[in-house]
DNA sequence: CAGTGAGCGAGCTTCCGCTTGACTT
């Protein structure tokens, strides 16, 4: 029987650990907190000095029970990570052990090799109790915030609302950007680009200023169609390119989205795979930091595969302020592995891992760039011509940026060129791009807000909260103007680009607008972008003792509570946003649009008062796509109230209507309900609408593998299953789908476990 | 899943940060 009782916080951890340790030592895993405040209410005894109530939640009770079970009569480590939850962590567990925290060994590693486990062990020292301090100020107030301030959302706008430290900043960031792209004017201004000829080879070459009128940029063409061209300075600068730090949670986020368009969450679920299995270390940490002896192994494995050169061996320092360093960078366990993963897009995210901590080690590419100054006869601009040379790949050979060279010719001063073509292309300013996952991930580091375990959980909350939508942006067409200068002559020309094209990025909803508006009016200062770093160096100063964490609550209630006070004085009114549109030229009444219980609506009518059962009722439609309750104009408002609209009927006489819906426009025939993407509801003609309907029935029949008529099998995103409308069941990989009788479907239908509810994604 | 927007009232919702499974149509 081992006489020593490890406890860490992950079990993969623990089975690593437990190879290192031998037999004198058991290891388990606490599976992260292993108590926390209650869920169903604040759990926090505000008039008691902010005494929280702490139990062990529902999904960590069996761990809990093993523990005790295990820590009887043995000698028990407190091996948590080396921050202020992990020190948090350790001071739970002794309570739920009932140990004395004063009195428990506690170790730390920041790496899982053989001699940093060994050296913890052989100097083992007690829990900050100050680090704890600083932990229950953390979990309190965001208790505090969250469980105060989503009560008030409950009341002013929608039940079910939430708010809090972090995700209300995410969703402000999110409402921001949307309204500067919102208000950004393009200005146009025009590049003008030019080819000349040095001996039979092209110099490409642009224009050292914009020109800003279409005319400015036709009468320049126009003026240095006679002119001469002569190369007047050339200038050779070597550069270098120097390689990234190795993975955190946040750039490997970021590089996953970038370079294999993995969402967040994607990322996080296959890295957490990978290392599981043993192929990387652990993936939700914000150091740079690598181990001694995977830089040893990463300079021995480029030393040996492509020479001496190629190595550099580099530290990192992070750059993220609110950086805890308890856990290594993300890198491979074994840098000789080249590939790893169950499958090809956990070996993909392996493999750029493996690339992105080899490359870390590597030498600086160098590059040599040339800048040409090429003058004109009779003007004063000049053009510039420049070349860039790869003439060492360095870390490039394993982690490309994928840029081509630019080669210009041999060139001398003083030698002149003569102009083959020139161009004048119409470009226009670009708004701020919208925010992806992965961006604001990025912007959310920057600031100090959130932690590595929850920048995915953050973006599925608010989400799952309707404040934000995850969109496919089409983009408009736009045309550009260009004028072409060749054989002497300038011609006017179009040239057709789609600006704002973009796929996946954050899109605020209305919701999101209200919610935010009313926190900025009522709560500027806990939505303030620097509240969470205000409040971390408060808990910083709880660790070292300088206060303590009931007097930073109390300071922080004292501003906080009134605020809460306060905002009950809000009119539901004011928070929806009622705004008047006009008039209905057919009866005159308002017309208006707001924030309705169920989301933006317009009204003709006005609300009847309180009471008043007489008074006629207003009527309601959809807005428009695309609109909001802001743009919306009574134009656009007042054939929404056609809707639903009969469309024609289907070559079997039955009537097809076309409306929107919550889950925006579609087509109904009968009971069947089919959504529209280009088509529009108040447009659709019959032949059109056959069509879709068409489509869709044939779409359906490749899903069907049998129909028995009440039962069917279909195939799913998760592969075949049985339904009778009702229930499901899956099929057993033993048996083919295909050629499953209806009284073995039946069979596999009721043995099947009932329905489960499975919450992911709220409505 | 494809409405709605009366009124009343009971019962419920909610945070951030640590960690995995069990589960889905």
């Amino acid at each position: 029987m081992p006489k020593n009782l490890v406890i860490v916080e992950s079990p993969a951890k623990a089975r690593t650990i437990a190879k290192y340790l031998g037999q004198d030592f058991k290891v388990m895993s606490s599976f992260g907190h292993i108590r926390d405040l209650p869920k169903k209410d604040i759990g926090v005894d505000i008039k008691n000095n902010f005494k929280p109530t702490y139990e062990v939640p529902p999904d960590k009770e069996k761990a809990a029970r093993e523990l005790k079970a295990a820590a009887k009569g043995v000698t028990v480590w407190l091996a948590s990570d080396e921050d202020r939850e992990g020190e948090a962590i350790a001071w739970h567990v002794c309570v739920l052990l009932g140990l004395e925290p004063a009195k428990t060994n506690r170790i730390v590693f920041h790496e899982i090799t053989k001699t940093a486990i060994a050296k913890a062990v052989a100097k083992p020292r007690n829990i900050d109790p100050k680090l704890v301090d600083a932990q229950h100020a953390r979990r309190v107030l965001d208790r505090l915030v969250g469980y105060e301030l989503s009560p008030v959302l409950w009341k002013k706008v929608r039940t079910g609302l939430s708010a809090g430290r972090v995700q209300s900043v995410a969703v402000r960031l999110i409402v921001e950007r949307e309204r500067e792209i919102k208000a950004f004017k393009a200005e146009s201004a025009y590049k003008v680009t030019a080819v000349f000829d040095a001996r039979g080879q092209a110099v490409p070459a642009e224009l050292s200023e914009k020109v800003a009128s279409d005319k400015a940029a036709e009468d320049f063409l126009n003026s240095i169609k006679s002119s001469s061209f002569r190369v007047t300075a050339i200038a050779k600068k070597p550069g270098t390119r120097s390689p990234n730090a190795p993975f955190t949670t946040s750039t490997l986020q970021q590089e996953a989205s970038r370079r294999l368009g993995y969402s967040v969450r994607r990322t996080m679920v296959l890295a957490q795979r990978l290392y599981e299995n043993g192929h990387i270390t652990y993936m939700r940490t914000d150091s740079v930091n690598l181990a001694g002896i995977a830089i040893d192994a990463a300079k021995k494995y480029i030393t040996d595969n492509y020479g001496d050169k190629y190595g550099q061996v580099r530290q990192y320092k992070t750059t993220s302020r609110s950086a805890q360093e308890a856990h290594e960078a993300i890198r491979p366990t074994n840098i000789k592995a080249l590939s790893a993963g169950a499958d090809s897009a956990q070996k993909k995210l392996y493999e750029l891992i493996w690339r992105r901590t080899l490359a870390s080690q590597m030498a600086a590419a160098l590059v040599e760039k040339t800048e040409v100054e090429i003058a004109i006869s009779d003007h004063s601009q000049k053009f510039m011509a420049s070349g860039e040379i790869l003439e060492f790949d360095g870390f490039l050979k394993v982690y490309g940026g994928g840029k081509d060279d630019r080669i210009l010719p041999d060139l001398v001063e003083g030698q002149a060129l003569k102009l083959k073509s020139a161009s004048a292309l119409q470009i226009f300013s670009r708004p701020p791009a919208r925010y992806s996952e992965a961006s604001l991930v990025k912007k959310l580091e920057e600031l100090g807000i959130g932690r590595p375990s929850t920048y995915a959980p953050t973006i599925g909350t608010i989400q799952d909260r309707g404040y934000i939508e995850k969109k496919d942006l089409e983009g408009e067409a736009r045309q550009l103007k260009e004028f072409i200068l060749e054989a002497g002559k300038v011609k006017p020309t179009t040239q057709e680009v789609v600006v704002g094209a973009d796929r996946a990025k954050l899109v605020p909803t209305e919701l999101a607008e209200i919610v935010n508006d009313f926190l900025l009016k009522y709560f500027s200062s806990i939505v303030d972008y620097d509240f969470t770093a205000k409040a971390e160096e408060e808990f910083d100063d709880i660790a070292e003792g300088k206060i303590k964490w009931q007097e930073v609550l109390k300071r922080f209630y004292e501003h906080f509570h009134p605020l809460i006070k306060k905002s009950e004085g809000a009119s539901r009114a004011e928070a929806m946003k009622l705004r008047q549109l006009g008039k209905e030229p057919k009866s005159g009444e308002p017309v208006a649009a707001r924030f309705g219980r169920y989301g933006p609506v317009l009204q003709i009518g006005a609300s009847p008062a309180k009471g008043d059962k007489e008074a006629p009722k207003p009527r309601f439609a959809p807005l428009p796509e695309g609109a909001t309750i802001e743009t919306v104009t009574l134009e656009q408002a007042l054939p929404m109230f056609d809707l639903p609209r009969v469309v024609g009927k289907t070559e079997d006489g039955e009537e097809i209507t076309a409306n929107i819906g919550p889950y925006g426009p579609y087509i109904k025939v009968g009971k069947s309900f089919i959504s529209l993407k280009e088509d529009k509801p108040l447009r659709i003609g019959e032949a059109r609408a056959r069509e879709l309907i068409k489509e869709h029935a044939k779409a359906a029949a490749k899903k069907t593998v049998a129909d028995f008529g009440k039962l069917k099998i279909l195939r799913g995103p998760y592969g075949p299953y049985i339904t009778d409308g009702k229930k499901n069941a899956k099929i057993p990989k033993d048996k083919d789908p295909e050629k499953l009788t209806e009284a073995e479907a039946q069979k596999l239908l009721d043995e099947a476990p009932a329905k489960t509810s499975f919450r992911r994604r709220q409505k």
